[in-house]
DNA sequence: GTATAATGTAGACGGTGTCAACATACGCTT
DNA sequence: AAGCGTATGTTGACACCGTCTACATTATAC
């Protein structure tokens, strides 16, 4: 048996430093994080951490890549789920597919729309951003060819439909403005009715 | 004539803190805000602000609630301005106004959803939000009554009704997802498209 | 006018991000 | 297998920050 108790290099560090950010996001808030309380925690040197990210932006920064990686492959994960090729069926899945990854993951998504991330945009950044982008609109187009608002821009459509999860999440995940929670259920069920508003789903004969 | 260059009292240091917080905020970010480097900026001594705010997180606090007062205000004022009584009409154009508001004033719209603000929830920033949550009830519930979505319940209602302004602001501030942005009248159209979906005009004969 | 509160200042403390210099371990070439 | 370059981790230092305490100045109430 291999047990590295301790050993000068910690092996992945980078790795452990994102995980222990999420913790901390998650349960102290994003002002609570700090390069040198996760070292501390890790059992690691107060600058360790620098060696993987060059600065405090940069780790929430790959928070952020890692979040939007994360929110892509959950969203696609839903639509495939469905087994359906109807755009409507899978943009409606998508939709839950993604808020309810964003209620799971608070912590990772905070770090996809802080404010403070934008700001440095890394290469890896914005094309995590993108590939998740191009995922939604892609779906979005189909449904407008679909007869979905055939009245409004495309862009305007992309808008509002990128604007209800979104706006969803920060609402129910805001103690101070959301509802208070309720039950697995009961959330579920909020969450199907109000992706049902934005993407309505076919009549099934 | 009077000029105040320099007096002990600054006279009205707790506005003028918050004002430049705010400009710190649009211009450098949420994380750059400093009560230091505002005092500096203000040319008062480094702990001058901590007699009109315990702490940053207050700052912040105090920030927020005026954001909320302030969103509200725009809010039921771009209602007002209407001059018609249909909540359809009324409702339509508090989303617009709303989501103009928050384009216009970005550092408040970001203090108001700012991660860190809900944990330390003030008196007077849970009254405010709640000031501005039942102006918005109410009209929501009045559009209900006057046959929009009466198959939803009115939770899922407001849920949706409120995530699109929250969200579409979300999307369009943040340079890494929204679209690039446009001339005013571009913007303005865009809003104007968006919320259209969420509340839609009644038919003028 | 004077007591008292409100407001501003000066100094100190621990915590934080970040840099530079140094130490250790890994991996590749030979 | 040896050696060496490099990735990774450590230590120390510096400036900045939030916040507390003690003190100074001004405004306000009586």
């Amino acid at each position: 048996m291999n047990i590295p108790v301790r050993t000068y290099h910690h092996g992945n560090l980078a790795e452990a430093v994102l995980e222990r950010a999420a913790e901390v996001i998650d349960q102290e808030g994003i002002e609570a994080l700090s390069l040198r309380g996760i070292a501390k925690d890790l059992g690691v040197s107060h600058s360790a951490p620098n060696r993987h990210f060059k600065n405090k932006a940069a780790l929430l920064s790959a928070l952020a890549t890692d979040g939007w990686q994360k929110a892509a492959s959950a969203t696609l994960q839903a639509a495939e789920a469905t087994g359906n090729d109807n755009p409507h069926v899978r943009l409606n899945a998508m939709g839950r597919g993604y808020l309810r990854w964003a209620m799971e993951n608070r912590a990772l998504f905070r770090s996809i729309y802080h404010p403070d991330v934008s700001r440095q945009a890394s290469e890896a950044l914005a094309e995590a951003v993108e590939k998740f982008a191009a995922t939604v609109r892609a779906e979005i187009e189909a449904t407008q060819k679909d007869g979905r608002h055939p009245e409004v821009s495309l862009s305007v459509l992309t808008i509002f439909t990128n604007a209800v999860p979104t706006g969803a999440a920060m609402l129910l995940l805001d103690p101070l403005v959301g509802e208070q929670m309720a039950s697995d259920e009961e959330i579920e069920a909020l969450i199907g009715g109000v992706i049902n508003l934005v993407v309505p789903l076919p009549e099934t004969p």
